[in-house]
DNA sequence: AGCACGCCGACT
DNA sequence: GTCGGCGTGCTC
């Protein structure tokens, strides 16, 4: 008889041990008796011995003939599970693919990845040769393993450098995972990577269909393919050998899982490398302050692309003060106009960004003050004007338009906050005879829709593109020639310490859609134009914003100089809600006090959004500047606490909203 | 998460 | 008396 320890899919940190007669391999999914029901879990360890304190129950059965995992890849998952206290099983059970075909397929066919005998000669640049150079140079590299921050402006060539290196790691016949913010990505660098490869290469992301996703699966974990494209959740591909990761535009908040399982792919990356002794790249245009920070610290290594390949310059900045402007109409200054005209006359390409979906942020009653908002949620409706509803962001809750206010019965109803909705209103108006697409997670709802605007924008039989901040990501505009910013500070006042950070990120970004041409010019309008997040990214200067950013997160406590855990609480009471984390906090200083750990917390506090679908909510703040001691001590409040029947609680690890 | 156990109020 | 409310604790 042997013996098994399972992570079951429940929500309990200890495994549970059953006993089989058939010789199980780690990694394999069992169905397994669990109290009055059957269940799931994964095969996690096996004991030879009986154990004495209980009596164990039989595996019911083994679920498909594949092992999921090795010895090796199931550390970095109980790693994972227990950083952000999530229980094994339920980690499992989310990486994993739950969906096993029934009809047997073998793998042993498929032809490993190599790289191609006809691989298109690459065109270095000095500066990309002396790139490469650092990132493979082991005297250059740290101690365990190499942690690379690559930063480069947009079209210095940092994916050439990072393929370069990807094809050294295949050669030497180790695994090499590279991660993209957004699934719309993947297909473009598929492309881009697939001439200098042949054999599998393998794509993660959650749209791939289940069938798939298991063979995908067990291809990398049998070691057919050695490099692994895709979303956050491709660093869990399980490959025996990893050599190389690489997280693509590192800064973007994408990678940070914000349900069930929080974690952030992007410092998952640094742990999966050196665990592997993996060299790891960061890549970025604007990297993060945290990433910047440990590069500036010698954690990783900098290295950096200051030319673009193709020798192309920066846009030309007008800044539009909405204090004193001139408006043509609600959204448009005299300014954005002209310039608008200008590029349409010499039949140039035009963005305009804004980072509000949607057409208004709600409607306001100007006789009574009254908005409208969500029966569920604390929060205004959002308008939908094309979609002829009201909308909540949080819950979606939907309702018709309405045409009196429900408090005063007036019908003098207004939309207040423009999204890309009336902006796109405004510029037709403005401008009728202009061809106008719009690029929001509205507008390309459906798998085919974003290659179709691409592809029209592409054509040139699009003028002018209104969207929000997918069109700072990744995508190629050559045509483009300007680029204007409707409302630069709409990021900037939300309630989030990482506010100036994102808007310095977004504009550098938009911007950098206009630097294709020599000619390229941006019209910035915002109320707040002296802001150092806006006047740094104009002036493109990195380094400037840094350090300001720096001296603001030291003064408030933020990382780096600190790490964060936000204690999520909700209930449909808003009493246990308030009260749970009024207990939770109390038991959580017992343990600060008891273990004399440094420590700080902040709250209990009602969430920024106090209620969401019906549920009221609260949370707890901690910030720590050690993480073993913040670690420790969830792991005794985890097992100390006990939390009403009701309550809903998670566990934030380096939280990226606080909502 | 389920599911059973058990301790208290209220009701044919 | 006993039915059922839900708070508590266990699952190998």
């Amino acid at each position: 008889m042997y013996y098994y320890h399972v992570a079951p899919s429940r929500p309990f940190m200890d495994t549970l041990t059953y006993e089989s007669e058939e010789l199980i391999p780690i990694g394999c999914r069992v169905e397994i008796p669990i109290g009055k029901s059957k269940g799931f879990g994964f095969v996690v360890e096996q004991q030879k011995v009986k154990p004495v304190d209980f009596e164990t129950r039989k595996i019911i059965k083994v679920n498909g003939e594949h092992s999921f995992f090795n010895k090796e890849n199931l550390n970095f998952y109980k790693w994972v599970s227990e950083y952000y206290h999530y229980p094994l099983g339920e980690t499992l059970s989310l990486i994993i693919p739950s969906f096993i075909p029934k009809r047997k397929k073998t793998f042993e066919d498929v032809e490993k990845t190599y790289v191609s005998q006809d691989d298109p000669l690459v065109d270095f640049t000095e500066e990309q040769k002396e790139a490469e150079r650092i990132i493979l140079d082991p005297h250059t590299q740290n101690t365990y393993s190499s942690r690379n921050l690559l930063h480069g402006v947009t079209g210095s060539g940092k994916t050439e450098v990072y393929i370069e290196i990807a094809k050294e790691t295949i050669k030497n016949k180790r695994g090499v995972i590279i991660i993209v913010p957004e699934i719309a990505l993947t297909p473009q660098l598929i492309n881009r990577i697939s001439a200098h490869f042949k054999g599998e290469i393998s794509v993660i992301h959650s749209e791939i269909s289940r069938a798939k996703k298991y063979e995908t699966w067990i291809k990398l974990s049998g070691g057919k393919s050695l490099l692994c494209i895709g979303a956050r959740s491709a660093i869990f591909s399980p490959m025996p050998d990893i050599g190389l990761i690489v997280v693509d535009e590192e800064q973007d908040s994408s990678y940070k899982q914000d349900d069930r399982l929080r974690y952030n792919a992007r410092d998952l990356a640094l742990v999966l490398g050196k665990q592997y002794d993996a060299r790891v790249i960061l890549s970025s245009a604007t990297p993060s302050v945290e990433t910047y920070h440990n590069a500036k610290e010698k954690k990783y290594s900098y290295v950096t692309l200051r030319n673009r390949v193709r020798g192309l310059c920066l846009p030309k900045t007008i800044i539009v003060d909405l204090k004193k402007a001139d408006m043509v109409s609600e959204n448009f200054s005299t300014e954005m106009v002209k310039n608008i005209k200008n590029a349409l006359d010499k039949k140039e390409q035009i963005i305009l960004y804004l980072n509000r979906r949607g057409y208004s942020n709600t409607i306001i009653c100007k006789a009574c003050g009254t908005r409208v908002s969500c029966p569920r949620c604390s929060i205004t409706l959002t308008e939908h004007k094309n979609k002829k509803i009201m909308l909540c962001h949080y819950c979606g809750f939907e309702r018709d338009i309405p045409n009196y206010c429900s408090a005063c019965k007036s019908h003098s109803l207004y939309p207040v906050g423009s999204g890309t909705e009336k902006i796109y209103e405004e510029i037709e108006t403005l401008f009728p005879e202009a061809r106008i697409a719009r690029m929001d997670s509205d507008s390309i709802k459906g798998k085919k829709s974003l290659g179709d605007i691409l592809k029209k924008i592409a054509d040139k039989k699009v003028d002018i593109i209104v969207g929000t901040q997918l069109l700072g990501k990744g995508h190629d505009f050559p045509e483009v020639t300007m680029v204007g910013i409707i409302n630069a500070d709409v990021t900037l006042h939300l309630p989030d310490f990482r506010s100036a950070e994102k808007t310095f990120h977004q504009v550098m970004q938009v911007s950098g859609r206009a630097g294709r041409m020599c000619q390229g010019l941006v019209v910035l309008q915002s109320y707040i134009p002296e802001h150092f997040a806006i006047q740094n990214a104009i002036k493109n200067d990195y380094d400037g914003f840094y350090s300001e950013e720096l001296t603001n997160r030291k003064e408030v406590l933020y990382p780096p100089f600190v790490n964060l855990v936000d204690i999520k609480f909700s209930s449909n009471s808003k009493d246990i809600s308030f009260k749970s984390a009024k207990l939770a906090h109390e038991a959580i200083q017992k343990i600060i006090k008891a273990k004399k750990m440094n420590v700080i917390t902040l709250g209990p506090t009602p969430s920024p959004i106090p209620v969401i679908n019906n549920r009221y909510r609260h949370h707890i703040v901690l910030k720590g500047k050690s993480r073993s001691d913040l670690n420790s001590l969830l792991k005794i409040f985890n097992q100390e606490y006990k939390k009403h029947k009701s309550l809903r609680l998670s566990i934030d690890v380096d939280p990226y909203s606080f909502i």
